[in-house]
DNA sequence: CACCAACTCTACAACGTTGTAACGATCCGG
DNA sequence: CCGGATCGTTACAACGTTGTAGAGTTGGTG
């Protein structure tokens, strides 16, 4: 059985609170007490009972962070970003997953159960929810800060990358390089503030800018930005015929599945088709031939909203109206838009 | 401010006893006083306290997931794997990740600390923990259960893959393909008891009954097993100028990024080298070419686990003797191992 | 030397929950 | 219709910690 504070004091001949004087640095304490007290806690091994303590204060030291499956790459990096932040503040992370296929209802339910769990705060990666849920969310009992969608006006913290010049940036990036028939994979139909809506806005914002055509066969919707998403649009393309001369996939895995099926074809990148993605994930460095795509500021986004939340907590009630931050991204440039 | 069983209770015009009691299906209340309570704990928006639940009765409904970094994939796809199982038993998982310089003493103080957050099991996927270390765990007060590792004739229930016998059959596979000189990448200096030590006696046991010889140069140690450290250790191998005609990496990451460098060097696979991984990564399937692997049963493992760990959960401080469990593997072929 | 301030320590009450023991009410068999 | 069993509910204590209030001690000042 673990040791309290009343078998250290009554070792050391002291009261419990004097015990949890000293442990907590509390400043009036004799030095012989405080070695007294010292020794007998090693003595009996004692370590403070969190639950006891969080229990007094009104803590878990639990956030929840909700987001989409973690077999995507992006997410396990998010998570992993997450988890770092809130450790540096002594958190830990409770982990919630939505599945692509359960809508903003069962969403918004996932969000709710995660409050439900008992924690702190609690971080949210927006997939399928709809501007006209947001005010669902208003009700939260507890903080709550949003990442990596763009959801004007909401009633919380939103740390978010820029969708929108991201996506013209690497649109644009393509189109420097030379190419006119640009391919856009991940579109998702009829979304408009979802990463795919945003990405989508960019890409058009980038062909508009240069007089290129948007050509809706060019845009092929559809998917949950998997690897074999990428692959099965890809091959949706080359099935119809229609010409194109580079890809813009909206993430790193759609890319690679794209890529891949694009070899697969004959075809030569960056030779005959010019391919960027978005997420910058570790293993592009790594691929055959390694992919241009963007950074999007990840970990500052993670640390950006874990501190947010913390902040939201501490204050209580009150605090400063909601924050709205995009954190700056990057171009990189590998081997697949190279020139030539 | 959260509301309370006493707000509840005020708002019922019952005790607070009895609203714990409908809340824990106490089974002796009358229709009609639960359905007062339910009402009011709706209209209070009430929610138990977890950590004054913990406190009284040591339950939270919240197991710990010690395992290496997420950015792995092959550990994302068990984590996700875990908690679905963990769902279905009505257990929220909390990821604590291992860093691997932490070496095994920084190890133990993360699972050290998984157990402090007042977590009713503990999940242990092993990264550094030696044989000697083993015995600290025995001290743990709270259930806990091993994945991943072979430690024999610990004091705990151990779920694991079949190391030995998936790297022998995985080696075995590149032989019976007609290669001779097999590199194997992933090798820890001096480590038996982790994966890296089991998949590397596999390899030579493959070796051995084949009557080939070992050949130091063409398994260079190092590595935490990512795509990086595939990409370099295939490279370190290029520049020695050993001869060899087949890899078998001790993971996908490493396989792929392994994969990367030959390409990049003009070899040809599976004509020129042909390539093995192991852990049947998503992403094998779409990578050109795809990548031939070991599927270990990974699936298993998390429902063996979480299902061993409920169990000695419920059973209290007896329970059954430390049970020692393999899942079966699959060795899975695909283009990076044809023949010709 | 009286008195106030600072120092050192302690008793007690909370935090929100659940186990224990016990209460009155109801039901059943004899 | 009495006595014991069961039902439905409650008061109280306890889990281990910390905040509050205050007691006793020391030291310095007028």
């Amino acid at each position: 059985m673990a040791s309290t504070l009343h078998d250290v004091a009554r070792l050391a001949g002291v009261s419990i609170k004097t015990v949890s004087n000293v442990i907590n640095d509390y400043p009036h304490i004799r030095p012989a007490t405080r070695e007294k007290v010292e020794q007998a806690i090693a003595e009996t091994g004692y370590r403070p009972n969190r639950a006891a303590r969080l229990l007094r204060s009104g803590r878990t030291g639990l956030i929840s962070l909700v987001m989409p499956d973690l077999r995507n790459v992006y997410f396990a990096e998010l998570a992993d970003d997450v988890m770092t932040a809130a450790a540096a503040h002594g958190l830990s992370v409770l982990i919630e997953q939505i599945r692509a296929d359960q809508g903003p209802a069962g969403e918004l339910e996932v969000v709710e159960a995660a409050i439900q769990r008992g924690v702190d705060g609690v971080l949210y990666s927006v997939l399928a929810l709809r501007d006209e849920d947001v005010a669902e969310l208003r009700r939260a009992p507890v903080p709550l800060v949003l990442l990596g969608e763009r959801i004007f006006g909401g009633p919380t913290d939103h740390v978010t990358m820029q969708n929108v010049e991201a996506a013209r940036a690497a649109t644009e990036h393509l189109i420097e390089r030379g190419s006119t028939r640009i391919a856009a994979l991940g579109a998702h139909e009829g979304e408009v503030i979802g990463s795919a809506g945003l990405r989508l806005r960019g890409y058009r914002e980038a062909l508009e800018a240069a007089g290129l055509p948007f050509d809706e066969r060019l845009v092929p919707p559809g998917g949950t930005w998997f690897r074999s998403d990428g692959a099965r649009l890809m091959r949706q393309i080359l099935d119809s015929g229609v010409e194109f001369d580079a890809v813009f996939a909206f993430n790193d895995a759609v890319a690679l599945g794209a890529m891949r099926v694009l070899q697969e074809a004959g075809l030569r990148v960056p030779h005959d088709v010019r391919i960027i993605g978005f997420d910058d994930l570790d293993e592009t460095r790594y691929t055959m031939p390694t992919l241009s795509t963007i950074d999007p500021g990840r970990r500052l986004i993670a640390e950006t909203a874990v501190e947010f939340l913390v902040e939201r907590i501490n204050a209580g009630e009150g605090g400063p109206a909601p924050r709205e931050v995009e954190v700056p991204f990057r171009v990189v440039e590998r081997e697949s838009t190279a020139i030539g």
